[in-house]
DNA sequence: TATGAATGAGTTTTCATTCAT
DNA sequence: CATGAATGAAAACTCATTCAT
């Protein structure tokens, strides 16, 4: 029995639980949750299959804590683009879509929203909180900005809801893509420019009109 | 109402695979390749479990049959889109989209998208079967017309392939949000209308400048 | 509907059952009982898997009729030998082992001995079956004549059916062998060969006694 | 009665192949591969099913460690055999034959011998295994220590190979018999009463020649 | 707390047997 | 009589969860 105690650089306990999680995500988001092994994310989190039952009572829970610890940060990251002052609505957008399109690059949330859209008929709540917490505030805030910028005469008429849809997906195609056939060798979007590109002409209109051009 | 009453046989073997990959398309829509199980699959197409393996060897096998067979019918459609009179560029696209749009509300292609999604990581074979076979054939031939109008002077410069892929996301995200959230009591999105709308900012731009005729 | 009946080639169907027997003593010989499949057996025969359960009502009663179908003519063949004229032993014995290792390399005796063998504890009753109507009967009758001659002074003395059952050894042997290590490799036992040398040398010793020189 | 009781735990990891193995010989033994059931295994190995795939991961697997375990110690008693001092042929053999009826009398290597034969075709590796490793060796040494003998003057002419299958022929009749005939009632065969009449005759001759010491 | 051997319920798969044609 | 599609009971195998250490 050693005198003194536990070794100074074991891990400290309080991170075991954000470990697991993280282990899990991606187990989930590579193999989906009824594929993903236990043992697996136990392994890939340096730990033991019983330890994870320390801080989790099931599959699903663990499952449950990967999914919603996706929202918050990124709940965060939509609140901070409301906050932004209202100069006018281009500005606005381009600034919103940088910062979209860069916290997409950077991040696992591709494999979260895969796991989302995948396992939304087998976990109803969990869509339904991405929904209700991320998604729908999301593109509430959006719709509303759109359609003040209508309001303002800045923007043409139109399904506000739809326009801020249109927006965004080209967004979320990006990541789909990345995470469905770039691995399978298809050439891979370059989702930034993408973004870029996408907003320019969605802002500006794509058909050349005699006497109009920009 | 039919002179002799429904055959009420079992022995139907020509129609059986058919049955069985439509019940396993709606049983792994819902609960993903892993979750599914082959009793339900059975169940739904009405036979016993071991009649399922009259016709195929393994679950996999159903799989890759179900999302199999989800590219040949699409890939006619896109097929008879791109044989459509080469007329100007925005006729040609309005077409092409609203044949798109009745497609993907009409049909099951949402659930196998899903699938294909999900499982990218453990079928590879089959998201490169439906990368090659559909996705990128369709999506190489509408680059080709925006090049092609781009030459003619009808659209303003851009990376083609990126015009595409914005074109066609927001029906991919329509179709997706179907499957995902609407079936949590998301308000639903009118896939036409979003195409319909999606396709005229597309077209004519967003931004009101002035002097620009509507 | 043909006017006349039947093809005249068509097998008779008082064949049937024979033929359905020789293919799954076929396949029993080569699977063993429960890894043979119905299925097999039918193709062999050149039957449907439906038209064998018109001769047999279950898989265990084919298996039985094989075993005991390949009693009869082994029993009649021991009973010819023994009906035979009663010379000298010497020359008893050496008609009966000729004639032996010729049925035995002519018949598939050698698949039904391994299938008694290997699923003597699964078919206790085909075990014993061989045994009370082939097996003892022939030892039996072996043992007698050993004793027999012993009396008359030709054999030394010794456990007759201790010595029956070195006599027949080799044969059996022999045959296994041919079974089971001839087809991964082994070097074949020519076992006529084995028989005359083996009764030669139990007729006469091996030992060469000085003096006492053939 | 030991001191501390019996550790009644269930943790024994070392324990357990050994103790799995040893059970499903037994069950091999008497079902044969294919009806043996890997819940009968287990209950008689005193386990669950699920830990037999701790140690072993398919049923062929259990199958293919059982007969091969059954190869080493008879390997090691051969070189024993082997390893005697070279005296005369007939003390040699003789030493030779006691040691192996008693193996053969005291282990279970005539099930294993029923599940080689049984399964020959089934399994042929295993076959060959033992062919190889065991069988032939065995068999090519016998071989050379006969004709060594023939060379030395000691024994007659006569193919050295058919000698020793000649030899050793009575004592796998002896295995089989028990395994086979005398679970259903046949009258047992003292298998080392067997041998040592088998090569006593073997040695010596049993026809009575006229002028030959006994 | 932490481990990982052990459990057993649940799933896929096989195949003897039935039965509609 | 004959067929072979269909059935369903049985068996191999997996893996989340427990628990002795």
């Amino acid at each position: 029995m050693l005198p003194m105690g536990q070794p100074k650089f074991k891990r400290r306990k309080a991170d075991r639980p954000d470990e697991i999680v993280a282990a899990a995500l991606e187990v989930f988001a590579e193999k989906g949750f009824a594929a993903a092994r236990l043992e697996d994310i136990a392994a890939r989190a340096g730990v033991s299959k019983g330890a994870i039952y320390l801080y989790f009572a099931t599959k699903q829970d663990i499952f449950r804590a990967v999914v919603e610890q996706g929202i918050a940060p990124n709940l965060d990251m939509v609140r901070a683009s409301l906050a932004a002052p209202t100069g006018n609505f281009a500005d606005l957008l381009r600034g919103l879509v940088k910062t979209l399109s860069s916290v997409v690059a950077a991040t696992s949330v591709g494999g979260i929203v895969k796991m989302v859209i995948g396992e939304s008929r087998n976990f109803p709540e969990l869509a339904q909180a991405w929904h209700d917490k991320l998604v729908h505030p999301a593109l509430d805030a959006m719709t509303g900005a759109i359609a003040a910028a209508q309001v303002r005469g800045e923007l043409r008429p139109g399904d506000p809801r739809l326009h801020a849809i249109s927006l965004i997906s080209p967004m979320l195609v990006g990541v789909i893509w990345r995470e469905t056939f770039t691995p399978v060798g298809a050439d891979p979007i370059d989702i930034p420019a993408l973004a870029q590109q996408h907003v320019d002409l969605w802002l500006r209109g794509v058909l050349i009109e005699a006497g109009a051009a920009s």
